[in-house]
DNA sequence: GTGTTTATCGTCAGGCAGACGACTATGATC
DNA sequence: GATCATAGTCGTCTGCCTGACGATAAACAC
């Protein structure tokens, strides 16, 4: 049977970016307001269309740097650092989940340290790091007590997919390092793994842990009081991706 | 902005199948011969467009039923059994995939317990259950010497990302029940463990471990001798999806 | 019966995790 | 400068889980 174009049904690719950071000691995603129907005013999660000659996790790659500034992180680079987490999450393609036309959404799941503030095209009052539980809570409440739309399309199902991901994917790997600056302290990765978790973990059963775990944590030999209290070690990423033993979240 | 159809190039979507099943203690993978170019000839893993109203687990259930017969298992229906267990595994887009078209593929992951025997269109000889070992060793040569093409398209790749997935799944989950009959025991169950991971594992901790996590097993009361000796105890999958403690792959 | 195979129960030592006490080194406050 | 609050770091203890492995049980083949 020769090739015939007719056989199949014509798509639009796109790709969608669960962008996770940790401020202010909550897990927070970010958050574009959609300026044209459908859904327009209500707040998306970004994403574009791929482009015809580009990879799936280009497409990704390209829509992080033009919503955040943020490069993606190479591994094949073990030096350089502040780069983000990219990795593939899922694939949306109900037919329904956009009214124009067939749409699937190659979902992608971005980790980041804090950042400044996001910028959308230069406008900041379009984009937003709202906290995950905030965008969750589906035409609940903002923190300031106001009225919080659901996000757009099938985004809170891809959010929490993502968030989810997310939690699960700390407990075994080093990925929790993407959500600290290049030299980070062990306190600041257990609020990393508070946030993420929504825990409260014992500071000493982590201390021993976190640096008892080959390869997870180099130590940079300086110290760092920025936390208050005492000085505390600077430790640089390891080489390990797989965290063996894992850490553990507590309890259901 | 208003919706214009030039703005966004046309992808053609497909289900891509990594079917696997353990045969004669070893892990196995669903294969079809292409009966058409590209790849005319070579084996390749089951997939297909996925239709202009249909949903993606929906396409890949229809797959997996045209390749198969397989049903695919609704957790929503406990009493049932014997059906496949899917998954979607990752979407795979690269411009040069497909060197007819811009073709973006979801891939899926089905695990199956053993079948007889399959068929591709009623044409045997156009389907059969290869050890993923032989698949992935890229025009190597097969079990009887023959040599042995690697996979069409990226679906080496596929295949890998797909055994990996499986590898890691049956550590932390129940889905290792998925291989067995509805009614198995405990030493068939082991020996999925030990064809999916390619180890050997002591009986006897095996035992005293799948047996004392909670939710995992259910004895049915029966027993049977098909695997030969003592009548060993027949179970059920229990409900639980989440196994606590995880059963551990051995040292790597 | 003897041997073989598989299933099942027990024992023991080592390692890891959670609970938590103790001490250290900084900045803030009086 | 003494005191306090804050964080960080090191230990201890106990219980649980694991891996290694001995022992017994119940079927089948000869």
């Amino acid at each position: 049977m020769p090739y015939d174009p007719s056989a199949f049904p014509p798509f639009a690719v796109t790709v969608d970016l669960v962008v996770l950071t940790v401020r202010r000691h909550a897990l927070c995603a970010l958050a574009v307001r959609r300026g044209e129907p459908p859904f327009q005013g209500r707040w998306a999660l970004p994403g574009g269309f791929v482009r015809a000659d580009e990879d799936l996790a280009q497409a990704a790659a390209r829509e992080l740097a033009e919503e955040t500034g943020l490069r993606v992180h190479d591994p094949s680079v073990p030096a350089q650092d502040n780069g983000a987490h990219l990795e593939q999450l899922a694939t949306y393609g109900d037919p329904k989940r956009d009214p124009r036309m067939r749409v699937v959404s190659v979902a992608h799941l971005a980790l980041a340290p804090d950042l400044p503030a996001p910028r959308a095209g230069g406008d900041a009052s379009n984009a937003r790091w709202a906290p995950v539980e905030e965008l969750l809570q589906q035409g609940g409440y903002g923190r300031d007590a106001e009225p919080v739309a659901p996000l757009a399309f099938d985004h809170a199902q891809i959010l929490a997919d993502g968030v989810e991901r997310a939690r699960s994917k700390i407990e075994y790997s080093s990925l929790a390092t993407a959500f600290c600056p290049p030299e980070f302290t062990v306190g600041e990765l257990r609020r990393v793994y508070e946030a993420v978790w929504g825990v409260a973990l014992d500071p000493r059963n982590f201390h021993r842990k976190v640096t008892g775990t080959p390869g997870f944590l180099v130590p940079t030999g300086g110290t760092t009081t920025r936390q208050g209290g005492r000085p505390a070690q600077l430790f640089r990423a390891g080489g390990a991706t797989l965290l063996n033993p894992p850490m553990l979240r507590p309890e259901v």
